[in-house]
DNA sequence: AATATAGTTATCCATATGGCTAAGTATATG
DNA sequence: CATATACTTAGCCATATGGATAACTATATT
């Protein structure tokens, strides 16, 4: 538990879910109202705002409600916060690797 | 669900979790037995053993017994997957962001 | 005013998750 | 051979998750 990112917990679990990730998606076009966003998916009202729920209180997209209607978008930060994770840990791994290239380079060179 | 892609639920959730993160990160500087990856996690051995499960089942790690020794190392691949499909819907919102502030610098020079 | 629309709240339910202890198996080590 | 080591398996438990229905609130519409 080192450098441990409590956000991160909360991100990855968000993204999970196929319908979250399809509502992230849908989002990524523009901004769009609970019902709209509900209808591809074949589920209760209440049971697929829990997914947007989720989603909110995770950060990952914001709502405001005008009259009875509630808008919903996009927060990018903690996609960027998510991605940069697994890309620093794939850095890591890639370091090594080329690392390990390089050593059976060296071999490689000395034994000519 | 337009294009749904099932390996993401499971990598996802193999994220979500902090000591599989801790574990994804260690393994990031080399293979290591299940006893070395536990010793930081305060957590009896069988509670533990169940994230190195999800993390292998899931694709994320793999291992291999010698003797009574159980040896973990990364899998690429799948950390990839998820990148790049955080990667993707990035692109989209910043897509749309950057025609948006196009669109913006246009309104802003037709009013000169 | 009456009705339709768009969410919201309150429960309920089955299953999954993340932790535990106790006991078992297989391989080293003394 | 006896014992220690390194997992494994089996079961238990509390809480979280993802779904549902029923009833409610607050705005539009007609």
């Amino acid at each position: 538990m080192d450098n441990y990112i409590p956000a991160l917990d909360v991100v990855f679990h968000a993204l999970a879910d196929p319908t979250r990730r399809a509502v992230i998606h849908r989002l990524g076009s523009g901004e769009a109202t609970v019902s709209e966003l509900a209808i591809p998916h074949n589920m209760a009202l209440p049971s697929f705002m829990k997914h947007l729920q989720v989603l909110e209180s995770g950060g990952l997209i914001k709502s405001h409600k005008t009259g009875r209607v509630r808008t919903c978008q996009i927060v990018p930060l903690k996609l960027a916060v998510a991605e940069t994770w697994i890309s620093k840990e794939r850095a890591v791994w890639e370091g090594r690797a080329e690392r390990l290239a390089n050593y059976v380079e060296n071999i490689a060179s000395e034994k000519k």
